[in-house]
DNA sequence: GCCAACGTTGGC
DNA sequence: GCCAACGTTGGC
């Protein structure tokens, strides 16, 4: 059984659209420095999962649409990269510290889920994006929010 | 641009 | 191990 995963992702630094653009529309989810979320990435997250990508920062924030796990978690080059902004100097190619995973572009929502139709539907108020607090920008979603929400995009 | 919430760092 | 200071996230 596939599970799913909500990604989030400014906008204007790497959009739904991008990764539509990109080279046969796969893309490195890199970059990720929370423990947490490193954690999901590095254990959890499986070729086959689906993923929300929602696009945080923006006006409105919304999910956009959905794309698939294609590489399951392995270390994150830029970790080891002196050049990179995400360079690690604690982190060693031993014992790395930081895991990336690739995805590709499944769909593009016909219409983008915005943060406030998440919050207003009853079925999805379990949702980790929606508690208070959270920052996760890798999280768990339920089959039926997954569901939901697709069904949500789905419409015109 | 503001700021609440959260995570990390480092002195003690 | 505590906690103040600082940095980041991300909605508004």
């Amino acid at each position: 059984m596939p599970r799913y995963w909500l990604l989030k992702s400014e906008p204007e630094a790497f959009s739904i659209d991008d990764l539509a653009r990109a080279k046969n529309q796969t893309t490195r989810w890199d970059g990720v420095r929370n423990y947490q979320a490193r954690n999901f990435l590095r254990d959890e997250i499986a070729v086959g999962d689906g993923v929300l990508f929602y696009h945080s920062n923006a006006d409105p924030p919304a999910v956009a649409g959905t794309a698939r796990v294609v590489r399951a978690g392995y270390p994150d080059p830029t970790q080891f990269d002196a050049k990179d902004g995400h360079h690690d100097p604690g982190s060693t190619s031993d014992a790395p510290r930081w895991f990336a995973v690739d995805i590709a572009f499944d769909a593009k929502f016909a219409h983008a889920v915005t943060l406030p139709e998440l919050r207003a539907d009853p079925a999805l108020a379990e949702m980790v994006l929606l508690r208070k607090g959270s920052r996760l920008s890798v999280q768990p979603v339920s089959a039926a929010e997954w569901k939901r929400i697709s069904k949500l995009g789905a419409r015109e």
